[in-house]
DNA sequence: AAGTCGTGGCC
DNA sequence: TGGCCAAGACT
């Protein structure tokens, strides 16, 4: 249970915050009178899953701005959303994220217990806890990476993750104070973030030194500690760039499910081990450009050829016409093939 | 319940 | 350069 050390924790934790909380678009200065907006707080939580906050910055500044409430986003269409997420990563975050705001609209605003949240799409245990506490100040724990690491160095915990998980939770679960909770949260991954980071924490200035039992041990550095992942192995593909004589794209909408599920990309073959076969979509000269795409997703190396070809404008297929083709609604990969076959089709590419 | 699912920055 | 890491969820 939560002792009084434990109290001691959380109001240092909780002043440190008061003195040093960065200011971000979706977050109420702490002390502030003004109630934070379920639906920015949900919308930049969800876009800050496994994402740096650098890189979700214009991301979350093009969508409330798109779309300033979660009634507008519900009423968007797919395609806009996914083209409005292209780059960001994680895509199955888009196609939830419409899906919750459709049925939040539905249900005439966000429930407001972590229970109710989690059983929307796209909100799982972090996310649940996080709105509960950060939206509508219920003293639920959540648990981040940031949490993980402050956790293990202030309690010196060596159970390697995701086996320390539950004792982790357990130990934030004891810090989290019953009076702002949604503040004490934001605090602790503030701290991790900026100060007990997974390199070089900086300990001179933390404000709980005195009380981090790591510090102490001379172990924060190396926590904490996590079971080895397999290696990468190696994919091959292809991608097929074809071109219509009146500049559209030979394009595909890809199946709404597995990798780059929803977004849009080009025809190519499956990316497999051994060199893929050679199936162009459509009867053409192809030709085969010199260099390849490497791109690294999560479980995998990918090494794709390009292959091009002018195609008649008689051509049978899905064509996105050049003046509704814009790169930046690509997934990454995608983006890449298009830059390497770009300069094929005499078009300057602005990278 | 491990495997799947992106991307960019960092050293 | 390549592995690690980032406010995880879903199956």
């Amino acid at each position: 249970m939560r002792d009084a050390g434990d109290t001691l924790i959380s109001v240092k934790l909780m002043q440190w915050y008061d003195r040093h909380a960065r200011t971000l678009p979706w977050r109420v200065p702490p002390g502030s009178t003004q109630a934070p907006d379920p639906y920015r707080i949900w919308l930049a939580e969800v876009m800050l899953q496994q994402t740096t906050v650098a890189a979700v910055q214009a991301y979350f500044q093009r969508f409330t701005t798109r779309w300033p409430t979660v009634q507008a986003l519900a009423a968007a269409h797919d395609e806009d959303v996914m083209a409005e997420w292209a780059g960001l990563g994680y895509y199955a975050r888009a196609r939830n994220l419409l899906k919750c705001a459709r049925a939040v609209a539905e249900m005439g605003g966000f429930p407001r217990t972590r229970t109710d949240l989690q059983s929307l799409p796209g909100i799982g245990p972090y996310t649940s806890a996080a709105i509960a506490a950060i939206a509508f100040e219920q003293p639920e724990t959540v648990l981040d990476g940031n949490v993980e690491r402050v956790m293990a160095r202030l309690f010196d915990e060596h159970t390697p993750l995701p086996q320390a998980k539950p004792i982790l939770t357990a130990y934030a679960a004891r810090l989290t104070p019953q009076h702002r909770p949604g503040d004490h949260a934001q605090a602790v991954m503030d701290l991790g973030a900026t100060i007990c980071t997974p390199r070089n924490p900086a300990c001179g200035i933390c404000p709980v030194m005195a009380d981090c039992a790591a510090r102490r041990a001379g172990t924060a550095p190396s926590l904490p500690r996590k079971t080895r992942k397999p290696a990468k192995p190696v994919r091959l593909g292809i991608a097929y760039l074809g071109r219509r004589a009146d500049g559209a794209w030979l394009m595909e909408r890809r199946p709404p499910h597995g990798l780059l599920g929803g977004m849009l990309g080009w025809p190519g073959s499956d990316w497999t081990t051994l060199p893929p076969e050679d199936v162009p979509p459509l009867g053409a000269e192809w030709r085969a450009l010199p260099g390849e795409v490497r791109h690294t997703f999560t479980h995998f190396h990918l090494r794709l050829s390009v292959q091009v070809a002018h195609l008649p404008i008689s051509a049978q297929g899905m064509f996105v016409p050049a003046d509704a083709f814009d790169p930046a609604a690509l997934p990454t990969v995608m983006r890449k093939a298009y830059a390497l076959g770009a300069a094929h089709f005499n078009i300057s590419e602005v990278s």
